[in-house]
RNA sequence: GGGCCGUUAACUCAGUUGGCAGAGUAUCUGCCUUUUAAGCAGAGAGUCGCUGGUUCGAGCCCAGCACGGCCCA
C-alpha cells in the first residue's frame, strides 16, 4: 500500500518536475536561519517593544503545517523543533515569481523565509515575509492537520510521523531524554562512573531469561545478546571500580505486552562497601530527586492513580506482604503443603518441581504485586530464586534483597551481592539443577565469573531500575511501546 | 498460546436488511492582500488487509491467513 503510486504522488511528482525544469534548486543547504521559533517567541514575550513591520528582522525556517492562500497574499503556519509560527506572504513584497513558486509549494515542505513580526487582527505574531526560500521537497502528503495520525500501527511503525503530527508524543520523548540526562547527572553526583560492558556475550548472564542467539563469523562462535550486564560490572567492581553504572539495552527473548519490549532500557549499578539497604536509601534519593525535576513536583498522575515519590518508602518483606497485603492467612506462610493448597484454590499455577521459595514468589506476583501502588520495596527474596544475592545473616533461606514496585509493577531489583565465591559457585550449581529439571530461565553456570570472584570482590550491593517503566511512570504512558521511539513490530 | 475488537481514499472516519463506494480534511481548477480547522464555486481521487467460499449479487455472511490494539496466561 505504501509504495503503490496514488494520484496524490503522481501530482506531486509532476509539480516537482515543473519545479525542476524551472531550475529550483529543492534541496539547497546555504539557509542558515539566526533563530528558532521557540527563540523568537521569547522575545515576543519578553521585548515586544522592538518588534513590528519597520522593527528587528528574523531569518526563520521550518516546515509547512498548513497554507491558507488568499489570492495575492497567504498565510503560512510552519514548525520548527516543534514549535509553529506563522507567516504572511504578499505578492508584492516577495515578488511576482517567488511568489508563484510558493504556490506550487506543499504542506510540508521547508521553507526560510526573512522579515519583520507583525500583529495580526486578532493579535497573533506572525512574519512578514521579504524573502521566501524553498529548503527541501516532501514528496509525499503529511496526514490530515486536525486529526493527525492515530492508527497505533502507523505511529510505530513510521514514527517520523507521530513527531510531526503530535506534539504529545515528542513531549513524552524530550521526557525521556530528560529523565535519562538526570539519572546521569545523580549517578555523576554521587561519584559514579559510568562505563559500558559487552551487549555480545559467550554465556548470556546476570538476570533468568531466554537470550538471542547470534553467531561471528570470524571467530566461529555463537554468542547471546546480553540478558544483563551485571556480570561484568561486578567484574569491574573486583577490578578496583568501587561505584560504576552502565545505561543501555538489555535483550530477552520473550513476549511482547504492554509492559514488555524484547530489548529495553535498564540502568545497573554497584556500589562497593554498600547493602541492599543503603541502595533502598538511594533509590529513594534518586527517584524523588527526579521526579521533582522532572515533574516539578513529588508526586505524579498515572493512569487514574496518584503517585507519591517523595522519601520514606514503605519497605516490607514479601512473606509478611503475602499476608498483611495479600490476604494470605500468616499461619500458612511457612508450611509448603498449605500453601500448595491455597494456590490450587485460588487458581494460582504451580509447577510440581517448585520449591518453598518459587511458590511463595508466585503467590506474591498473584496476591501482592497488583496491590503495591505507591513505591514499595519488597524485601526478603528467596534463596533459590535469586542466584546472585547474598544469603541473609539472619535466615539462610532467604537473600539481602529487594524489589521495587509501583503502580503494581516491578521497576527495579536490587541486592547485597555474593563475594564468596564457593557460594556463588554452589548458586550456580543449584540453577543448573533447576535447569536440568526444565526451567529454561534458571542461570547457566558461569566458572570465569566465579574465578573473578576468586580474586576477592569487595562487599558490594548492585542495583538494576528498568528505564522504560520508569519513563511510563513519568508519562502517564499506558503501554511501553509509548516511550520506545521505534517498538519491535512484526514485518509488515 | 487463548479471548475480544479492528483493518474502507493521503489522513480521520461513516457505510442501514447482502443491491451503483460515502463524508470531512488533504489534493486539483477558478476567485479572493490580515487568515485562525479561512471562505466561495467546481473537479478528481478506492486492490473496501489478503486468499478462498456461500449467493443472481459480498465492504457487509462463512472459513483460513496477515498485521495491529486491549485483556488473559
Amino acid at each position: 500500500m505504501d509504495n503503490k503510486t496514488s494520484k496524490l504522488l503522481d501530482l506531486r511528482k509532476e509539480k516537482i518536475n515543473e519545479l525542476k525544469t524551472e531550475g529550483i534548486s529543492l534541496y539547497p543547504n546555504d539557509f542558515k536561519p539566526d533563530h528558532r521559533v521557540h527563540e523568537v517567541k521569547n522575545i515576543i514575550e519578553k521585548n515586544a517593544d522592538s518588534l513590528g513591520e519597520n522593527g528587528r528582522k528574523f531569518c526563520l525556517a521550518g516546515r509547512m503545517m498548513a497554507i491558507n492562500k488568499m489570492g495575492k497574499s497567504s498565510f503560512v503556519r510552519f514548525q520548527d523543533d516543534g514549535e509553529q509560527m506563522q507567516v504572511y506572504i504578499q505578492k508584492n513584497k516577495v515578488g511576482d515569481d517567488v511568489y508563484a513558486l510558493f504556490k506550487k509549494l506543499d504542506i510540508g515542505d521547508f521553507i526560510g523565509v526573512e522579515g519583520p513580526l507583525f500583529q495580526t487582527r486578532t493579535g497573533e505574531w506572525t512574519l512578514l515575509a521579504e524573502s521566501f526560500k524553498l529548503l527541501s521537497k516532501s514528496v509525499r502528503p503529511l496526514p490530515e492537520k486536525f486529526h493527525g495520525i492515530k492508527d497505533p500501527e502507523k505511529r510505530y511503525r513510521r514514527r517520523y510521523l507521530d513527531l510531526i503530527m503530535n506534539e504529545n508524543t515528542r513531549q513524552i520523548f524530550k521526557k525521556r531524554s530528560a529523565i535519562v540526562a538526570a539519572m546521569r547527572r545523580f549517578f555523576d553526583e554521587n561519584g559514579f562512573m559510568e562505563v559500558e560492558t559487552p551487549m555480545m556475550q559467550t554465556l548470556p548472564g546476570g538476570a533468568e531469561a531466554t537470550p538471542f542467539k547470534t553467531w561471528h563469523n570470524a571467530l566461529g562462535m555463537e554468542l547471546y545478546l546480553r540478558i544483563a550486564p551485571e556480570l561484568y560490572l561486578k567484574r569491574l567492581v573486583v577490578g578496583g571500580f568501587e561505584k560504576v553504572f552502565e545505561i543501555n539495552r538489555n535483550f530477552r527473548n520473550e513476549g511482547v505486552s504492554t509492559r514488555h519490549n524484547p530489548e529495553f532500557t535498564m540502568v545497573e549499578f554497584y556500589q562497593a562497601y554498600a547493602t541492599y539497604e543503603d541502595l533502598m536509601d538511594l533509590t529513594e534519593e534518586m527517584f524523588s530527586t527526579i521526579v521533582t525535576q522532572i515533574a516539578g513536583d513529588s508526586s505524579v498522575e498515572y493512569q487514574g492513580l496518584t503517585i507519591d515519590f517523595s522519601k520514606g518508602w514503605k519497605r516490607i518483606s514479601m512473606i509478611d506482604s503475602l499476608s498483611e497485603i495479600g490476604g494470605v492467612d500468616p499461619a500458612i506462610v511457612n508450611d509448603t503443603q498449605a500453601l500448595l493448597a491455597y494456590a490450587e484454590k485460588e487458581n494460582v499455577q504451580i509447577a510440581k518441581k517448585d520449591r518453598h521459595g518459587k511458590v511463595l514468589t508466585k503467590l506474591f506476583d498473584a496476591f501482592v504485586e497488583p496491590k503495591l501502588i505507591q513505591p514499595t520495596f519488597i524485601t526478603g527474596y528467596p534463596v533459590e530464586v535469586s542466584p546472585l544475592s547474598r544469603k541473609s545473616e539472619s535466615d539462610s533461606e532467604l537473600t539481602d534483597r529487594f524489589e521495587l514496585f509501583i503502580a503494581g509493577r516491578e521497576i527495579a531489583n536490587g541486592f547485597s551481592e555474593i563475594n564468596d565465591p564457593e557460594d556463588q559457585y554452589n548458586r550456580f550449581a543449584m540453577q543448573v539443577r533447576q535447569r536440568d529439571e526444565g526451567n529454561d530461565e534458571a542461570h547457566i553456570m558461569d566458572t570465569e565469573y566465579v574465578q573473578a570472584l576468586e580474586y576477592g570482590m569487595p562487599p558490594t550491593a548492585g542495583q538494576g531500575i528498568g528505564i522504560d517503566r520508569f519513563v511510563m511512570l513519568l508519562t502517564d504512558a499506558a503501554s511501553i511501546r509509548e516511550v520506545i521511539l521505534f517498538p519491535h513490530m512484526k514485518k509488515a
